[in-house]
DNA sequence: TGTCGATATGTACGAACGTACACATGAAGG
DNA sequence: CCTTCATGTGTACGTTCGTACATATCGACA
């Protein structure tokens, strides 16, 4: 039987496609019409691999909250000692976002969705889960949270502060949180 | 010369308005017609009191973001001594987003127009400066970026993550921050 | 009181939208 | 080779949108 037709993969580039529409233009900026554009695919190839609008947003983001793990992951593994634990959150918050402005848009993006609409919630649920869990490899469960947060925090303010603080002053409040 | 016409505080009227249609829907469901109907102001208002829909979307930001900011201040004023700061801060984190769950969607949905548009990025920045001058009350201006970061993190984690942490969690890692 | 101009409103238009659905396409099995 | 039918596409419909603009409304001043 093998493949049908032809694009096997058609649906995971619209996907992607949404994510960079999203990014660029947010939900509100966000049509069938303009994410069919993107990723090269007739509008009717939109209703045909999604049911709605809503489950196009679903999958888009819980890929993007999988990628945004997968890279939190990577940067936390092989360290072993306090300091490099440190120094590897100051990347995360300083530097990975100048990478990539888009992960600032669209983790915003998610948030205020998942607030208005229990659906985009479960992602949310996850991805903190996940982040817990790599960071309960180095810390009790309780200093995970609060580190959690602590990052979700300063990543924020970071990206929207006018006069956002330094590496160091980073660096010297996750140290608060990891015992020595 | 005095009042021109009969509805001088309409204007006012229909920022609140607009305030609770993005409550409800969002940036992304809110129209010119569904603000105008929730402030039983005809269409054709809107766009006499505003330019663009940008314009209302900024005047409505401004106003909420200075009403937390006034909040904020009134919880923190008449604080003495270290438990004290801490308790406050501990009901800002927990209890305020009972009171009122729209608080943290609009919160968020200012957060991601602020990420995209600079000029909605002026109204967190002087959000965030005001937060800062009330803590600076009572802490150094280090401490203060990193507890208004705390704050913020430990606040959106509170609100959309499955398993929040308590108040205990939130209590002992806002007293790392202050002197004992 | 009558007129004038600032203030405010109703309506209409073109663009963009989600969605439905008739139809094209081509691989699989007879 | 030919039929069949799951897979995929083009188009058209009704709705909603932002915006423009002609028109109505009424306070202020002569």
């Amino acid at each position: 039987m093998a493949t049908r037709r032809n694009d096997p993969d058609r649906r995971d580039r619209i996907i992607d496609a949404a994510l960079a529409v999203i990014a660029e233009g947010g939900v509100a900026g966000t049509s069938h019409r303009r994410v069919a554009d993107r990723a090269g695919v007739p509008l009717g190839s939109m209703t045909y691999h999604f049911t709605s609008m809503e489950e196009l947003l679903h999958e888009a983001f819980t890929r993007f909250a999988e990628r945004i793990s997968e890279r939190f992951a990577a940067r936390l593994s092989g360290v072993t000692h306090r300091g490099q634990l440190a120094s590897a959150i100051v990347d995360l918050v300083h530097s990975d976002l100048v990478e990539g402005p888009d992960d600032l848009v669209l983790t915003l993006e998610l948030y205020t969705l998942a607030a208005r609409k229990p659906s985009f919630r479960q992602i949310t649920h996850d991805w903190m889960r996940r982040s817990r869990d790599v960071l309960e490899q180095h810390v009790d469960a309780k200093t995970a949270h609060k580190l959690d947060a602590l990052i979700e925090g300063l990543f924020i303010h970071v990206s929207l502060d006018a006069t956002p603080h330094g590496r160091d002053v980073t660096r010297d409040a996750v140290l608060r949180f990891l015992p020595s």
